[in-house]
DNA sequence: ATGAAAGCGCTAACAG
DNA sequence: CTGTTAGCGCTTTCAT
């Protein structure tokens, strides 16, 4: 703002070549066939002068803009959604893009950025990310269909936007594995009674990796709570632990009801791990790191989820996506395993006078 | 995508009338005096054919991009980010700007955002926001200085940039007055031994609140670890909490801290907050919000910091700001006391046998 | 091997 | 009151 930006012109003056030439040099052109001295000269020239390209220019003139439009659902709210942010970003920078990013309140069942996705095409982005707050499916903003757009922890109910999704399911079943690998066979389970689709494919990951493993379910072993925090966590971890054989190890809906369970069994004087494995989900490295001892748990792939969206994403703007539609099977990403001090094996003695 | 994009010579077609008038109309040009019934047509046709300016075009033209450049560094690592990134956002959204983003590492005393200056000033963003990560006083990237740029959490040492930053000491000396109105007056305090700014500024507040009060200072009633985290909470918890007369409340360096002196209270029968009060600092709601008793504590003003920076800048950019130069004194937002449940009055009984 | 010229979509003088 | 014209900084054909 100083010393007027200098431009492409500047460079031609000051290499005594005209703008076409500085462009094709800087731009290596394939086809452009510029002398090896003069090529050095415009260099040069650019170097010393400080230049930069105005990639406003540019886009307007090759209609691509090298911007992404993220579009957050209730972003900062959302835990975690910072993490997903920080991937698109580094994802985009790597390939040379930039973010921009809205905010969308991520109210009712529908995606809610309609205006959002006006305002980013208005600003001429190449492609959208919508990242949506941890729901299911959803309805995408009407405006995004037909544009390269990819959903972030979400599938669109129209199947018309692509997306990149958390496998649920398998991190819960490695949360449960993990419990039976440290030899128990009476696990309890912590959960959610709303009618959300985690709080489903959880709870079944949980029975199916029981009787994979030969164990059984019994269904006074799992306790649900409508609040997922840790007051819920703590209710609910009471009446699991206040039965006659409790469990020996229990694998939670959440971070925070684990919260809950570590307090339930801090009051009851049951020692975690020694006498309690517990495992949790989510990675909320704030509470999970925190909490004593540091509690083991599955983490969901927020950061690889910005970035293999912005991938994807980009692919599809470039057209390295093959012919296909961009519409293929959602992308699922794998839920991986933190494991810290919450896991042990069952203690030898009974764990109650009669067991 | 799919249809070419509107532009405004197919509205001007569709109107009947020339691109200028389209322009003016459209932007309400103060100068140019169009015929009503014209207006009308114009923006009938506009609204039909779903005009949309092109920015890019506009901010071309007008060397006006509308768009603010915020550099982050640590994105979601620092806790928080997302609040301020937020604020800058819906700040932005307001005055009819958007957000470009991008990561800088935090590592070293210096700022790192070099390289990130220069790709967002490729971009013709019209300002920038360097969101440091509550460090105190940093140098900021050089390609900085000179434009409009404002500095959140931090002050430049150069002072050559203009800052938001939080009332640090403000907000500690809110949090251990709680503790006085409550009644308390043999307070303690759990804090860092890093030689970091907040550490001197809490500490600072915690003596003077305490003096004005009326009350004694006593050194050993203040507890220090090197880790700010739970652990270190834990730590410092029991070595004040073990001694003959223990402090009937205590304040904390962070939140986190306050979670590890619960953890100390809980096992050592001491409930809160019948016979310890305690107060945090930071407001992390994952933590402050699932403790339980819920933790009363002093929240930084995050959002507000990047909603005020915005403001600080767009003024700037705008020229709003009067003919004073843009490095004025810093912003300095207060830090409110969000009060839960930690908190109660004395209580009647003697917390040591002979006290 | 290099340059002239047209034009991306829009705004801002200025002319009618 | 409205239209013509000249660019913003850059890329890209097409001449030379």
């Amino acid at each position: 703002m100083s010393t007027r930006q200098v431009g492409i012109k500047d460079v031609a003056a000051a290499a005594g070549v005209s703008i076409a030439t500085v462009s094709q040099v800087l731009n290596n052109v394939a086809y452009a066939r510029v002398g090896a001295e003069t090529r050095d000269r415009v260099h040069q020239a650019a170097r010393r002068l400080g230049y930069g390209p105005n990639r406003l220019a540019q886009a307007l003139r090759t209609r691509r803009s090298d911007v992404i439009g993220v579009i957050c659902e209730d972003m900062a709210t959302a835990p975690n959604s910072g993490l997903v942010i920080l991937g698109s970003v580094e994802a985009a920078k790597v390939r040379g893009y930039t973010i921009m990013i809205i905010n969308a309140p991520g109210t009712g069942p529908d995606g809610s950025g309609d205006a959002g996705v006006a305002t980013l095409m208005d600003r001429q982005v190449d492609g959208i990310l919508y990242a949506a707050k941890g729901r299911r499916r959803l309805r995408v903003p009407a405006g995004l269909v037909g544009l390269p757009a990819v959903l972030v922890d979400a599938e669109d109910v129209g199947h018309s936007v692509s997306s990149v999704i958390p496998d649920e399911e398998g991190g819960a079943r490695t949360a449960v594995q993990t419990l039976i690998d440290a030899g128990h066979t009476r696990i309890g389970m912590i959960t959610s009674t709303d009618d959300v689709p985690e709080a489903h494919s959880r709870l079944l990951a949980f029975k199916d990796t029981l009787v994979d493993a030969g164990l059984e379910f019994r269904a006074e072993l799992v306790q649900s709570e409508p609040s997922t925090d840790a007051a819920g966590g703590y209710r609910a971890a009471l009446r699991l632990m206040q039965r006659d054989r409790r469990p020996t190890a229990v694998f939670c809906f959440n971070d925070l009801m684990a919260m809950g369970l570590y307090r339930a069994a801090a009051e009851l004087g049951v020692s975690i791990p020694d006498e309690l494995s517990v495992v949790g989900f989510d990675n909320q490295e704030l509470i999970a790191g925190n909490l004593h001892p540091a509690l083991t748990t599955v983490s969901l792939p927020h950061y690889e989820m910005g970035a293999r969206a912005v991938e994807i994403l980009i692919d599809a703007i470039e057209g390295n996506t093959g012919p296909g539609p961009l519409t293929a099977l959602p992308a699922v990403l794998p839920c991986t395993l933190v494991a810290r001090d919450s896991v042990a094996p069952p203690s030898g003695q009974a764990v109650t006078p009669w067991a």
